[in-house]
DNA sequence: CATAAATAGGATAAATTTATCCGAAATAAG
DNA sequence: CTTATTTCGGATAAATTTATCCTATTTATG
């Protein structure tokens, strides 16, 4: 479904949360072994984060990644994603066609909206809040 | 979502049960024109659904692959994806974890699992039938 | 200012997916 | 039986994604 670069990147994102929350900067070395995710790609993928404005990097000792504590409720899934693999996701064909048109349909347009419609809408509908308090409390894992 | 390998091989599947519903067989190159996909990489992935027997091939003169007309309805989008993509897309955890496991949920398992049963149930009950009239009646296309 | 610590970013490599090529095997028809 | 036609399948190549490595740049601190 996602790219395994969207996948370390929601991950990373929101290890970085949780420990913002705490007033806690993390390294990607940190972060890739929380997550389970290769350190150098994870770095990439952090860079492309910070281009995004996800999350914000301080250079330099005492540096790291970290996102301000009042930005956290307000950041969505769907703009992590969509910093990592686009919008195709949203608005592509499911079968390929160039795109995705309603006067132009693939076979499988009609049915494959309505899985696409709530994808978007759960990514647009899930803050990185919600995600880092379930890891904070333990009923949520990121990674094994 | 799905791979070029399935793209291909969902819109293969389709015209090649348009076509066999007027008891005419096809070749790969009349296909992967029709569907605007690569000739040799199409056949391949026809090598695939004629071992999962979602198609049935017929070498040699007047050749070609085809599908029993009584078959048609029922088959279903699902088995086709399962034959190239396998059942990660079902099964697989959103955030990549090792296994999607219940007891042991990636932070957005609950949300995922919302969606990827609306795919699952998309696929389940989408019959080929169903996609090869659109495309008999025009008001569903293959390409472009 | 010098130094150590940390991210940025370019170059490169490995792995996977996508795509091509060609000879082998099968089959209908003459 | 021979020939023409067609799928099968292995080998290979190209493109993309995933992953690593190394140097440059930035910054806090002494
Ligand atoms: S045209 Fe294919 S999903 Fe809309
Ligand atoms: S554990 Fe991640 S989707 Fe179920």
């Amino acid at each position: 479904m996602f790219s395994k670069a969207c996948e370390y990147g929601i991950k990373a994102t929101i290890f970085i949360a949780v420990n913002s929350s705490e007033n806690r900067r993390v390294s990607p070395k940190e972060i890739s072994e929380e997550i389970d995710s290769p350190q150098a790609f994870t770095a990439k993928i952090l860079q492309a984060l910070v281009r995004h404005k996800v999350v914000k990097s301080v250079r330099g000792a005492y540096g790291g990644f970290e996102i301000d504590k009042g930005k956290i409720a307000t950041i969505k899934l769907s703009q992590i994603v969509f910093a990592i693999d686009g919008d195709q996701i949203y608005k592509g064909c499911g079968l390929g066609l160039h795109t995705c048109n309603e006067k132009h349909p693939c076979p499988v347009h009609d049915k494959f909206m309505v899985v696409r419609e709530e994808l978007r809408d759960m990514l647009e509908n899930t803050t990185l809040e919600q995600l880092a308090l379930d890891i904070k409390s333990g009923v949520a894992f990121l990674k094994i």
